[in-house]
Parts: C-alpha cells; sequence; structure tokens
DNA sequence: CATTTGACGCCAA
DNA sequence: TTTGGCGCCAAAT
C-alpha cells in the first residue's frame, strides 16, 4: 500500500539521504535539508549529525556548500581524508 | 516547558 | 576577498 506516510522525524529523513549518497560523491547540508523535507534546516541537519554519528552513514560526505568539509566527529581533516580516499578529486 | 547550542547558508559592509 | 551579522531548524540541557 503507499500508507506509507513516512512519520519519521526529519532526523530520520536526514539519515535517509545521507545513506543515499554514492561513494565518490558528497552533498551539502543545504542539499541533504531540501531533500528531507526542510530547504533551510541545513543547520539542524547538521545538529542531528553531530550527535548522532551513525555507522553505516556516511557523514563525512556531508559538506558545506562552499566546499569546505565542515566539522567531523572525527576531526575534519579525518573527513577531507575519507573524501579523498572514496575518490573525491576536489 | 523555555532557553541555548550548533558539523549551516546567505547577504551586507 | 574576508569578516560580521542575521535567519532558520531541530535536538540537548
Amino acid at each position: 500500500m503507499m500508507n506509507n506516510k513516512r512519520k519519521e522525524s526529519f532526523s530520520s529523513r536526514v539519515y535517509a539521504v545521507v545513506r543515499t549518497i554514492p561513494k565518490g560523491k558528497t552533498l551539502s547540508y543545504a542539499e541533504v535539508a531540501k531533500m528531507a523535507g526542510s530547504p533551510k534546516a541545513a543547520r539542524a541537519v547538521g545538529n542531528i549529525l553531530n550527535k548522532n554519528y551513525d555507522s553505516g552513514i556516511p557523514c563525512h560526505r556531508v559538506v558545506r556548500s562552499d566546499g569546505s568539509t565542515g566539522g567531523y566527529n572525527r576531526g575534519e581533516k579525518r573527513k577531507q581524508e575519507i573524501l579523498k580516499n572514496e575518490g573525491v578529486v576536489a
């Protein structure tokens, strides 16, 4: 059926979106927020990921719209290393 | 329940 | 170009 109205909170939707990010690809917090349903919740997205570092969720593939890596629970440097390791040329 | 924080984004100076 | 400030949202305290 199509009763699946997804009553999950914004955070759950964010996780789902981030999880869809393919290897070697990066999405900005604003993009994720938009896909999650709130085009201006970029801040909220960062906040959610920050307090919920989940394995399986490539939160390291989420960067700022400026192209900066932003932050990471393990260290921004670590995040950049992972992205390069994944195949992110720039 | 109200207030503060925070891995952001965009505009103005 | 860089810095500062404002706006917006959700979770934590």
